[in-house]
DNA sequence: TTATGTGCAAACGCTTTGCGTGAAG
DNA sequence: CTTCACGCAAAGCGTTTGCACATAA
């Protein structure tokens, strides 16, 4: 595990001041939301993170957790990975551009802490005149799990 | 014009070649696409293929473009830039993973010749254990001509 | 008390699919 | 002549929206 669970807590805590402050509720659905993304580091999806909120709240819907997932992308508090044709999945342990290592057969997203891209944007601006806002790094291939069990196929 | 037309015209033919011998066959439809695709620098989207393909085909459908562009894909003759909430967007000139400058604003998408992500991938075997096949990486921002308009507000 | 959030159902946008007709090889 | 492609309409899927009701502050 990465990130130590106290600062996780902390981490809640932190987001639910900074959101009251910015005129946002914190009704009891979004507090499950926020502490499901912070506890999380798999990435999940809306449809994931709704799947894990049902038991403690059977009434809510697939409507709300968008709802709360955009005003939290908004907000800057958690990282969008789109994709064409599946859903999107959130980071809201570092909501930053960082690079990706994302598993084709499983799904599976990781964060790669190898390279390092600031001296980029400058080289950018000058080369093609783009003013660089963010960007996005992603690795397609196959994790470690899936490469096994494509190895022993019964 | 980064590529020469003799060289575009030659890219057609090999295109049409190459595909004939993998039992795929040249509709007058697909070569209109196969031409437009290979003459595009602007990475065009499926909708704006057919509606610069309309005028010769007034008949012709979506589906039909959706479907050609999905073949050229799955013969790795066209790179595929998906985007959530988007329509992707086709190179057909530079069908392997390369670095793009892509504008939220006019959606305007270009290839930034300057990164070099060869090395990364042993990197990152070796590190997560990950079988690297491809990767992506975009950069997201302003181009020189919106940042134009954004100044002269009239 | 009142502005904001919830949750249902309907709508949206891009893409895919089914199927009868048509044409390439 | 046979197989593959076309093109229409319908369906699929993730996401957004409208609106009446509920609730946080």
């Amino acid at each position: 595990m990465q990130i130590p669970n106290h600062n996780r807590a902390a981490r809640v805590n932190e987001l639910v001041t900074r959101l009251r402050e910015k005129g946002h509720r914190i009704t009891p659905q979004r507090l499950a939301i926020l502490k499901l993304l912070v506890e999380n580091e798999s990435h999940p999806s809306v449809e994931q993170v709704y799947e894990q909120i049902r038991p403690d709240f059977p009434t809510t819907s697939l409507a709300t957790v968008y709802k709360t997932v955009n005003m939290l992308k908004e907000e800057g508090e958690i990282l969008e990975l789109g994709f064409a044709n599946h859903s999107s999945r959130y980071d809201s342990n570092r909501p930053y551009s960082h690079p990706h290592l994302i598993c084709i057969h499983c799904q599976d997203i990781i964060d790669a802490e190898v390279i390092e891209m600031a001296e980029f944007p400058d080289t950018l601006t000058e080369k093609y005149g783009y003013q660089i806002l963010n960007h996005r790094v992603d690795f397609y291939g196959i994790c470690p799990k899936c490469q096994m069990e494509a190895q022993k196929p019964e």
